[in-house]
DNA sequence: TCAATCACG
DNA sequence: ACGTACGTGATTGAT
C-alpha cells in the first residue's frame, strides 16, 4: 500500500507564484487553488497512491519558537491574495474527500514526518510531495520525496529515494539535518555556524557524517584552522540549529493511514465550489455537470474509429497503410514509447510497452523512415529525440506548429493546446505524454489515452486548416524549402552540441570569483556598510540616499542604476568604478562561467535548444543555454570564447555575413548611392560618413566613421533624433542634422521608409523577400507610442526577417553540401548572421569554402552578399 | 510573476 | 503633445 502526503502550503505557495493571475469575475484570486488542483491531478496521473492526504501549517507559534525566538523572524507575511486562497483550497479538498491535517504548534513538515513514520510502522510506502528540500531528511527505504521545482519556466517533479539522494548530495538523507545545523538557513532564520556556508558544510558532512562527529574530530587535519575556529565559536549555535532543523516525527496527531484511502469526491460540493471559483474547465473535466451543447467536444472526434495494433501483423499492416497514404498525422511521447496516429477516418494508438521490443523497434524504423509522409506538431523536437535514440528518419512533411507560426509569428507560444484553441476553437485535454516523466505511462491510463487521441486529431485538422492558408498567402515556398528542411539541420546541431573546455571555464569562474570578492570588499568600505550589491533597490539607497550622488534617471519602481547612469556618475565617487567592474564580473560569472558549467554534458559538450517559433521577425532563438549571446564585445568577456573549442584534432570554422542588414536595406530600397557603395566593395560606414559630413571618403575621421555607423544602425531600427542623440551623446539638434543629411543623400532609403509604412497601414502586415509575414495591429492604435512602434517595426522587419530567411536557407544548403561531398564537417551554431561549424583539420579549408560559397549564393540581390570565414582551434581564434 | 539589468546580433 | 532604435534570453531580487 502506498500513501501520498502533500505539503499543502508549499504547493499552494508555488502555484501562487508560478501561475499568471487568475481571478473570478468578481475579483477573487484563484490562481493558487487552480494550480494546487492541477498539480494534484498531475501527481495522481504519475503515481497511483492508494491513500492521499494533505498537511498545512497553522499561524500559531511552534515549539521551535519556544527554543529560538527569532525562528522564521525574517519571513515576510503572506500576500493577502494568497492568504484568502488557503481556506478555498481546503474547501476543495473537503469536497474531494481528501483528509487534511493541521495542528497548532507544529509545522506541516512535522506532521508529514509523523505521518510518514506511521505509514512505515504499518508497513506502507509513503511519497511526500513538497517544494521544500528540508523534507528530504525523512527519506528511507519506505519513504520517498517528490520534489516539485520550476526550471526553465516548466514545472517538474523529481522523485528522491535513498540512492538518488546519496548520488546528489554525497551523504545520507538523515544527515541533511547536520548539514543545516552547520550552514544555517536564511529563509527560516536558522543561524548555523557563522562563516560556514553550503560548501564547507557539505565537505564536513561528507567527511564526518554527523554534527557530533564533526565536533568530536575538531582536531582532525581535514579541518582547516580557519574553519576550526569558526566551528569552535559557533558550537552552541550549531547544536541549537540542529534542534531547529530536525523534523519532529512524534507530533500528537490522530492519524491512521487507512483513514486516507481514496474515495469518490462529493460531486455536489465540488460542483458548488468550482462554480464559485469559476473553474469551468475543471467542472467539465470532473464531469460534474452536463457539457453545454454549444461548446466543442473535449476529446477525440467520435467519428474516428480507434484501434490498438499490437501484434507484428497488425503493425505491419498499419505500416503499409501509412505508406500508401498521402500523409499521416501523429503525436508521440518524447520517449517514443507511445504514438497516436490519425489516418483518414481511422485512428491508431501504438503503445510500445504492450509490444514485443523487437517488433516495436521494427515498427518505429518503418514508421519514421522514408515512405511514410508524416505530419506532427513541433517536428524538430521529435527529430532531436530520434537522433538521440539513433533511429533514422525521413519524410517529415508538415509541422503544424511551424505552419501556425508562419501564419502569425506574434503569438507567445505555439503549443498544440494553444494552437488548437486559437485556430480550431477546441479545448484539448492536458497531456502528460510529452512531460519529463514518460515513465508514468506504463499501463493504460485512460485519461492520457484520450489526450493522445485528441492531440493527433488536432494535428490532422490543423494541417488542413493551415495548409490552405499557407498557400493562399504565398508562403508554401518559404515553408517547404526553408522552414521544414531546417528542422533536421537544427535537430542535428542540437544533438551534436559544442565542445567546451571545462577546466578552463571553471578556472575562469574561479578567477572571477576572486576578483569579485575584492571588489565587493572595496564597495562595502566605500559605502560604509554591507549590503546586497545585486539589489538595485539597496544599491540605489546607498548611492543616492546615503552618498548623496545626483539622481540621473528613475525607473518606475525607484532609482535607475544601470550602466548608463553609472558611467555618468563615474567621476563623482570612487565607488562607481568598482560597481561597474563588479557588474561586469558578476554577469560573466553567474550567467556564463557558472551558468555554462552547469549545462555541460558528461561528454564535455554543451547542447542548446533552438526555438524556431520565438521571434516575430523569423529569427531563431537559443535557450537552455542561450549560445547566441556569448560575450564578445569586451576583452574580458571575449575570453569565454576561448573555452568553446573543436573536439579532438578538429578545427572550428566561423563564417559571418558582412553587413547583411545594410546590404538588404540597399537592395530593398534600391537606393543608388548605397547600392553602388556595396557594388564597389567599399566600407559602408566610411561612405556614409563621407555623405553625411560632406567630406572625401579618404578624409573621414574615426569619430565621423563611428557616428556614421550609429546612424546606419539607427536607420535600420527606425531612428529618432532623440535616441540617436542619446546614443552618440550629441545634441538632439545635431542628431537631427545627421538624419536629414543621411536621408537626402540616401534618398531611396527615405522613400522606402515612407512607402513601407504606408503599405503596412494599407495591408495590415509587412513581409520579407521570401514572403514571411508579420502583422502590425499596432499601426491601428490610437496611442501615439504604440503606433510609432508599429511604424519602426514595419521598417525593420523586412530587413531583419529577410536576413533570417537567407541564413536559414544557407544552413540547409551548407548541411546538404557537407553531406553530398562526404565530409565529416558539421554545423554547430547559428548566431543570426554567423554560422559556426567544426570539421577534421584536413577538411577545414574545404568546409570554409562551402560555407562562404553557400552563404553568398543563397539569393541574387542587386548588391553582392559577402561572407567571410575564419578557421581556428577555438571560437575566439576562429573569429 | 515582474522588473531591472545586461549579454548577443 | 507624445516619448523615444529592432530582435532575443538568463540571472537576480522583490513580491
Amino acid at each position: 500500500m502506498k500513501l501520498m502526503v502533500l505539503d499543502g502550503n508549499s504547493i499552494i505557495n508555488r502555484s501562487f507564484y508560478a501561475i499568471r493571475n487568475l481571478t473570478t469575475s468578481d475579483g477573487l484570486s484563484t490562481n493558487a487553488v487552480y494550480g494546487f488542483i492541477t498539480t494534484l491531478q498531475k501527481l495522481l496521473n504519475e503515481d497511483s497512491p492508494d491513500a492521499l492526504c494533505v498537511t498545512f501549517d497553522t499561524h500559531a507559534p511552534t515549539f521551535r519558537h519556544d527554543m529560538y525566538e527569532d525562528y522564521k523572524a525574517t519571513r515576510k507575511p503572506m500576500p493577502e491574495d494568497l492568504a484568502i486562497q488557503l481556506p478555498l483550497t481546503k474547501q476543495v479538498l473537503a469536497a474531494m474527500n481528501i483528509p487534511v491535517y493541521e495542528l497548532d504548534g507544529y509545522e506541516a513538515d512535522d506532521l508529514i514526518g509523523t505521518i510518514a513514520s506511521a505509514c512505515s510502522e504499518r508497513g506502507w510506502d509513503c511519497v511526500i510531495v513538497t517544494g521544500d528540500r528540508d523534507t528530504l531528511q525523512l527519506i528511507d527505504d519506505r519513504v520517498h520525496v517528490k520534489l516539485v521545482s520550476t526550471s526553465g519556466g516548466k514545472s517538474a517533479t523529481v522523485e528522491y529515494d535513498e540512492e538518488a539522494f546519496l548520488n546528489k548530495y554525497g551523504f545520507r538523507p538523515e544527515n541533511l539535518i547536520d548539514l543545516k545545523a552547520l550552514m544555517g538557513d536564511s529563509s527560516d532564520n536558522i543561524p548555523g555556524v557563522a562563516g560556514v556556508g553550503v560548501k564547507t558544510a557539505t565537505q564536513l558532512i561528507c567527511r564526518f557524517k554527523t554534527l557530533e562527529e564533526v565536533y568530536e574530530n575538531l582536531d582532525s587535519p581535514d579541518i582547516k584552522p580557519a574553519v576550526r575556529k569558526k566551528l569552535e565559536e559557533g558550537r552552541e549555535s550549531a547544536f541549537m540549529s540542529y534542534r531547529l532543523a530536525v523534523i519532529d516525527k512524534t507530533a500528537p496527531l490522530e492519524f491512521k493511514p487507512e483513514d486516507c484511502i481514496r474515495t469518490e469526491p462529493d460531486n455536489k460540493a465540488l460542483y458548488e465550489i468550482f462554480t464559485r471559483l469559476e473553474f469551468s474547465r475543471l467542472i467539465k473535466q470532473f464531469n460534474l455537470t452536463y457539457t453545454p451543447p454549444e461548446s466543442q467536444p473535449v476529446s477525440a472526434d467520435p467519428e474516428i474509429r480507434w484501434i490498438w495494433p499490437s501484434t507484428s501483423e497488425e503493425l505491419n499492416s498499419l505500416c503499409s497503410l501509412c505508406e500508401k497514404s498521402e500523409h499521416v498525422s501523429f503525436v508521440a511521447s518524447k520517449s517514443l514509447n507511445m504514438l497516436s496516429i490519425v489516418l483518414g477516418n481511422n485512428g491508431y494508438v501504438v503503445n510500445g510497452r504492450d509490444i514485443d521490443q523487437e517488433v516495436y523497434d521494427r515498427f518505429l524504423n518503418v514508421f519514421f523512415g522514408k515512405g511514410v509522409k508524416k505530419a506532427s506538431h513541433d517536428i524538430k523536437s521529435l527529430m532531436t529525440a530520434l537522433l538521440s535514440q539513433s533511429i533514422e528518419f525521413d519524410d517529415f512533411i508538415y509541422d503544424t506548429a511551424l505552419a501556425t507560426y508562419l501564419l502569425n509569428p506574434n503569438e507567445t507560444g505555439y503549443t498544440l493546446q494553444k494552437t488548437a484553441k486559437n485556430l480550431l476553437g477546441r479545448d484539448l485535454p492536458d497531456s502528460i505524454y510529452d512531460s519529463n516523466n514518460n515513465n508514468v505511462l506504463s499501463g493504460m491510463d485512460s485519461d492520457n489515452m484520450e489526450a493522445l487521441k485528441a492531440h493527433a486529431l488536432a494535428v490532422e485538422e490543423l494541417y488542413k486548416h493551415t495548409y490552405a492558408k499557407l498557400v493562399e498567402q504565398g508562403m508554401e515556398e518559404l515553408y517547404y524549402s526553408i522552414e521544414i528542411p531546417l528542422c533536421r539541420v537544427l535537430a542535428e546541431m542540437e544533438h551534436t552540441g559544442f565542445a567546451v573546455d571545462r577546466a578552463q571555464l571553471s578556472a575562469f569562474g574561479k578567477a572571477l570569483g576572486e576578483s569579485i570578492s575584492v571588489l565587493q570588499h572595496d564597495i562595502y568600505l566605500l559605502a560604509g556598510e554591507e549590503f546586497n550589491i545585486n539589489s538595485t533597490k539597496q544599491l540605489g539607497h546607498v548611492l543616492f540616499d546615503k552618498l548623496g550622488l545626483p539622481v540621473v534617471s528613475k525607473t518606475k519602481t525607484g532609482y535607475s542604476t544601470n550602466i548608463e547612469v553609472l558611467n555618468k556618475l563615474a567621476d563623482k565617487h570612487p565607488i562607481i568604478e568598482k560597481l561597474i567592474d563588479y557588474r561586469q564580473l558578476t554577469k560573466l560569472k553567474s550567467t556564463y562561467a557558472d551558468g555554462l558549467i552547469k549545462v555541460i554534458s558528461p561528454d564535455g559538450r554543451i547542447r542548446t535548444s533552438f526555438n524556431m517559433t520565438a521571434t516575430a521577425t523569423g529569427r531563431l532563438s537559443s535557450t537552455e543555454p542561450n549560445l547566441q549571446n556569448i560575450p564578445v564585445r569586451t576583452e574580458l568577456g571575449g575570453e569565454l570564447r576561448k573555452m568553446f573549442v573543436a573536439s579532438g584534432d578538429w578545427l572550428l570554422i566561423d563564417a559571418d555575413y558582412s553587413q547583411i542588414e545594410l546590404r538588404l536595406l540597399a537592395h530593398i530600397s534600391s537606393d543608388p548611392v548605397m547600392k553602388s557603395a556595396f557594388e564597389a566593395g567599399e566600407d559602408i560606414h566610411r561612405v556614409t560618413a563621407s555623405q553625411v559630413f560632406g567630406v572625401n571618403p579618404r578624409e573621414v575621421t574615426p569619430l565621423q566613421r563611428s557616428r556614421a555607423k550609429a546612424v546606419n544602425f539607427g536607420i535600420v531600427y527606425g531612428i529618432s533624433d532623440f535616441s540617436l542623440a542619446q546614443d552618440l551623446k550629441i545634441s538632439r539638434y545635431e542628431a537631427r542634422q545627421y538624419i536629414d543629411s543621411y536621408l537626402s543623400k540616401y534618398s531611396g532609403v527615405g522613400k522606402y521608409m515612407k512607402d513601407i509604412v504606408e503599405k503596412a497601414k494599407k495591408e495590415g502586415f509587412v513581409s520579407t523577400i521570401f514572403g514571411r509575414r508579420r502583422y502590425l495591429p499596432e499601426l491601428k492604435s490610437k496611442n501615439h507610442n504604440i503606433r510609432s512602434f508599429g511604424e519602426r517595426v514595419a521598417l525593420n522587419m523586412p530587413i531583419q526577417g529577410t536576413a533570417a530567411d537567407i541564413i536559414k536557407l544557407a544552413m540547409v544548403r551548407v548541411r546538404d553540401r557537407f553531406k553530398k561531398e562526404g565530409l565529416k564537417a558539421r554545423l554547430l551554431l547559428q548566431v543570426h548572421d554567423e554560422l559556426i561549424a567544426e570539421a577534421p583539420a584536413s577538411e577545414a579549408e574545404k568546409a570554409a569554402a562551402i560555407l562562404t560559397e553557400e552563404m553568398e549564393n543563397v539569393i541574387k540581390l542587386s548588391v553582392p552578399l559577402v561572407a567571410e570565414a575564419h578557421i581556428g582551434k577555438s571560437w575566439f581564434d576562429a573569429k
